[in-house]
DNA sequence: GAGTCGCATCGACCCTCGTCGATGCCAGCC
DNA sequence: GGCTGGCATCGACGAGGGTCGATGCGACTC
C-alpha cells in the first residue's frame, strides 16, 4: 500500500484537494515521527546503505517488535524497502523517494539530483 | 514555541541524535494532517498570499473553532504568520520555512531559492 | 529432530490528537 | 452604552497511534 506523492505541483502553487491533501499527509504522518526519521537515518548512514533490524534496536533504546512495527510503515509508506536474505532482514531507502517527499513541500516543485522512478506523470 | 528546523545536513547525510529527530518530528507533525496541508495550500494560493479564517473556514468543511485550532499549530510550528488587522486575522506563509523543511528530507541539502532568516547557523 | 536465532504478528494498554459546541474576548457600529 | 461580528479558548468526546510482552513462523545449526 505504497502511496504515490501523486500531486506534482507543490501545494504553494495551487490550492490542494482533499483526495491530495490525505495522499500526502499519509507520507508524512509516516515520517512525522522521531523513532521513524533516526530509522531512516540510521539505515541511510549505514555501511552499504543498508541494515538489518538487530542493527537498529539498540541505537533507538526501543524494543525489537516496536522497531519492526516503525518498518512496517515506512515499507508500506514506499520510503523503505524490504529485503530478507536468510534469516536477516535488510532495509534500504528507496532512491529518489525522500526527494519526491521535498519536492512537493518545496516552493522550487523540482526534486533534487537523484531519479525518481516513480509512476507520477510528472 | 517555533520549531527550528536546527540540523543543517539533510538526514541521509548522518545518523539523527534523539533530539534531531524530536525537533524535526515536531514540525513535520504540524504539516502531516490532510486540513493543515490543504490550509497552507489555501492561503499560498489566495489573493495576496493571505486570507483570514473566515475565508478558510468553507473550503474545509470544517467548523470555525476547529480552524482557528490548526492555524494555531501551523503558527506555533513556525509556517505561518498571524498578523491581526481590525476584527480579522490574517495569516501568509512564512517564506522559506517549507524550503528549509524540504531541504532536510531532501538528499541535495539545499533550501531552494528562498532566503530563510531563520537563526540555523548553516 | 531438537534447539537457537532473527524477525513479524497479535493483543492490550495508555496517551496524544482531531473535532465540535459553548463560551469569552475584542473591535467596530448603532 | 448596548449590539453585532470575527476569532480564540475551553472542556469533552471519540478515534488513532506508539509501545511493550507474549507468541508464532521460518531458517540455520548440531
Amino acid at each position: 500500500m505504497s502511496v504515490d506523492v501523486a500531486s506534482c505541483a507543490p501545494l504553494v502553487r495551487e490550492a490542494l484537494t482533499a483526495e491530495q491533501a490525505t495522499d500526502l499527509s499519509r507520507v508524512l504522518k509516516a515520517v512525522a515521527d522521531p523513532a521513524r526519521l533516526r530509522l531512516l537515518s540510521l539505515v541511510a548512514a549505514h555501511e552499504g546503505g543498508e541494515a538489518c533490524v538487530c542493527d537498529l534496536t539498540e541505537p533507538l533504546g526501543l524494543s525489537q517488535p516496536t522497531v519492526s512495527h516503525h518498518l512496517k510503515v515506512l515499507v508500506d509508506a514506499g520510503l523503505l524497502t524490504r529485503e530478507k536474505r536468510g534469516v536477516w532482514a535488510w532495509f534500504r531507502l528507496v532512491p529518489g523517494a525522500l526527494d519526491a517527499l521535498a519536492a512537493v513541500l518545496s516552493s522550487a516543485g523540482t526534486a533534487g539530483g537523484s531519479r525518481t522512478d516513480r509512476s507520477s506523470s510528472c
